[in-house]
DNA sequence: AATATTTGACGTAATTATACGTTATTAAAA
DNA sequence: TTTTAATAACGTATAATTACGTCAAATATT
């Protein structure tokens, strides 16, 4: 028999919202750059998600999830950080069996480094204190 | 006759649990050289922020809170976000008379620019993909 | 085949962020 | 002195984030 998946409320609210573009928030109507910009910075903006990535580089192998010894937080908390870190393409996932192996993704990393250098460039280039 | 001031209950919980640092969130937990770059991230992560901060680069002097205009918000909301911008130092508001005039503070500026690249190559140096 | 392990999906509570109308305060102008 | 204008504080609704327990699917192991 097949086993036919139920879902509450809230999460098909979620579902429909997001299908109809029902967005209470204005973030998209800035320019698209600057949307992508605050994106990243967003997925920056957690000190759990900013110790995964100097974990990752200072272990330099990649490693599984039990990150988790390493934070004060719990394992599916920690995945839900590791989500969002792939999301924006900070870091990526290899499957191998059971496990999932994450490790940072250097040519995004580069990328976003030039991203965050230009914009704080051009933010300070014109300084003048008033 | 003296006013006194009435608060809600919304407005008081929230001065309550900031007095007894009564927080869910466990972004204390972390390092707080890493809650200080979250932090910053954090203020950035939002493009009307962004927008503001290369604004007032552009415009190089100070200017009113007739931003405002500038952006697709409300005047309160982007009020809101000059607040947060300048909670982390990144903007400053000179007072003058009816009038606050806000512009970048190229020292905070700086010092976030040399933290966040400071940051970035930590995690960059050592990358090696799996 | 049965069991154990690992993981992500799901659900939900609590917190925080976003957005904006309303009000009070303050200083300048009439 | 009264009015006007500009601003921040306040209040509140909505949305998004954070946190974690539970569960099911999938692969290893016994």
């Amino acid at each position: 028999m097949r086993h036919i998946k139920k879902y509450n409320v809230q999460t098909l609210l979620k579902v429909i919202k997001n299908y109809f573009k029902m967005a209470y928030a204005k973030t998209k109507l800035f320019n698209k750059q600057l949307q992508d910009i605050a994106e990243i910075f967003k997925a920056l903006s957690h000190p759990a998600r900013l110790q995964i990535l100097i974990y990752l580089a200072e272990i330099k192998t990649c490693i599984t999830g039990d990150i988790s010894e390493e934070l004060p937080l719990s394992r599916t908390t920690v995945n839900q950080h590791l989500a969002e870190l792939k999301k924006v393409g900070l870091i990526m996932g290899h499957v191998e069996g059971v496990k999932t192996n994450y490790c940072l993704n250097p040519v995004v990393l580069n990328t976003v480094k030039t991203m965050i250098s230009k914009f704080i460039d051009k933010v300070e280039c014109c300084t003048k204190s008033c």
